[in-house]
DNA sequence: CAAAAAGGCTAATGAGTATTAGCCTGGATC
DNA sequence: GATCCAGGCTAATACTCATTAGCCTTTTTG
C-alpha cells in the first residue's frame, strides 16, 4: 500500500511542479524509482491520480469547515473559524490545494461535475456566513458574494506563494489572514 | 496584421480555456479559419504566442501602476488607486492576466525569467506602497508582505470568475475591491 | 502583364506519450 | 520443493503534435 502512497505523493509533487499535461508517466515513475509502465500495476491511470487528488481535496477541505463551524451561533465567529480552516488547510495541504485550484480543466468528466459540484457548495457556506453576517447587522459589505469570494480567493493565492519553514510561520498566516478577513467584511472595530 | 492579431485573440481564448499544452495549433488555426501549418506564415511558434502574452500583460500591469501613482503622495490614495489600477485591470483584460498567472511553468526560459522579473517589480512596488502607509502610521499591519499579497491575489483571482455583462459591473468590482484593500490594511474607519 | 510575394493547403518528419502485452524474478504459499 | 503471484522490465501499439517541405493560387508590385 505504501507504494501507491508513494507514487501519488510523487504525482501531487509533479501536479504542483510541472502541470498535469506537462508531467509524464515516465516522470511519475523516475520519482519513485520504477519505470512509467510498472505504475500501471498500482494505479489504473493517470487521469485518475489526478481524480483521486481533486476529489479528496474538496471532500477534506468540505469536512473541515463543517467541523469549524458547528455548535458556533456568532456571525463573526463563525467566519472567523471559517477562514482560519480554510487558510490553514491551504498553508499545510498546500500542494493539493494548488492542484485543485488548477486542474479542474484537465479532470474529464465523470469527476470535473463532482468536483466543481463540490467547489460550488464550498463557496455557497462561505456566501451564507457572510449574509448571516450582513443580516445581523454585524458585517457591512455591499456585496456578500463579492466579499467571500475575495475571501476565498485569500486562500489560493496563499497555496501558490506559501512555503512551509519559510520567513512567516502557519500559524502567523492564518491569524493575519484570518483578521483580513474580519477586516474584510468590516466585522472589526477600527484598530 | 490583422490576421496576426485575429490569432493571438485566438490563441488567448484558447490557452485561458484548456491551457497552453493542451492547446493545439490546429485548434488555434480552426480558431481563425486555416489550418495549423499555415499559422506559421504569420507566427514563429506556439511558444512565442505565449511569451507575447505574458510579457505584454506584466509590462501594461507595471505601466498602468506607475500611471495610476504618479504625483499622488497621500499613502492611502496612492494605495487605492494602484489597486483600482490592479483590479479594474483584471476585469477588463482577464483572459490576459488569467494566462499569465497560471502559466508561467509553460513558458521557457529567455522569456520565463524576465516575465518573473517583472512580477517581482510589481510585487515589490505593492509591498512599498503597504510599508510607505504603515510608516506614516496610516495603516496597522503585522506584516506588510502578507498584506501585499493578499491585495495582489485578490486581483489573480478575479480573473478566475469575473465576467463581463455578469451580475457585477466592473465599476463596481473596482470600487468594492479598492474599498476592500483599504480595509485590508486598517487604513478606514469603521463603518 | 510578368514576376514576386502572400498566404493557404496537404504530406512528411520526428518526437513524445499513455497504455497494453508479454516476459522474468524472487519471495510467499501450500 | 513446486507453484503462485506481486511487481518489475522491455517492446510494441496507437496515437497526437509542433514544425518543416513543397506546392498552388491569388494578389501585389514594378
Amino acid at each position: 500500500m505504501s507504494r501507491s502512497d508513494d507514487i501519488r505523493a510523487a504525482a501531487l509533487e509533479l501536479f504542483t511542479r510541472r502541470g498535469y499535461e506537462a508531467t509524464t508517466m515516465a516522470d511519475i515513475g523516475a520519482a519513485v524509482g520504477i519505470r512509467g509502465p510498472s505504475l500501471y500495476k498500482h494505479v489504473a491511470s493517470k487521469q485518475e491520480l489526478l481524480a483521486q487528488i481533486m476529489t479528496t481535496t474538496m471532500e477534506e477541505l468540505l469536512a473541515l469547515h463543517r467541523t469549524a463551524v458547528v455548535g458556533v451561533d456568532d456571525p463573526t465567529e463563525r467566519l472567523r473559524r471559517a477562514t482560519e480552516a480554510h487558510v490553514r488547510y491551504h498553508a499545510r495541504h498546500r500542494l493539493e490545494a494548488f492542484v485543485g485550484n488548477r486542474e479542474i480543466r484537465s479532470l474529464t468528466e465523470p469527476h470535473r461535475d463532482r468536483v466543481l459540484a463540490l467547489r460550488a457548495e464550498y463557496e455557497r457556506r462561505f456566501r451564507e456566513l457572510v449574509n448571516d453576517g450582513v443580516a445581523a447587522g454585524r458585517f457591512h459589505v455591499t456585496s456578500a458574494r463579492l466579499a467571500s469570494f475575495a475571501i476565498l480567493d485569500l486562500g489560493m493565492g496563499l497555496s501558490a506563494w506559501y512555503r512551509e519553514g519559510g520567513e512567516l510561520s502557519e500559524d502567523a498566516v492564518v491569524w493575519q489572514y484570518s483578521d483580513f478577513a474580519l477586516r474584510l467584511v468590516g466585522a472589526l472595530p477600527h484598530p
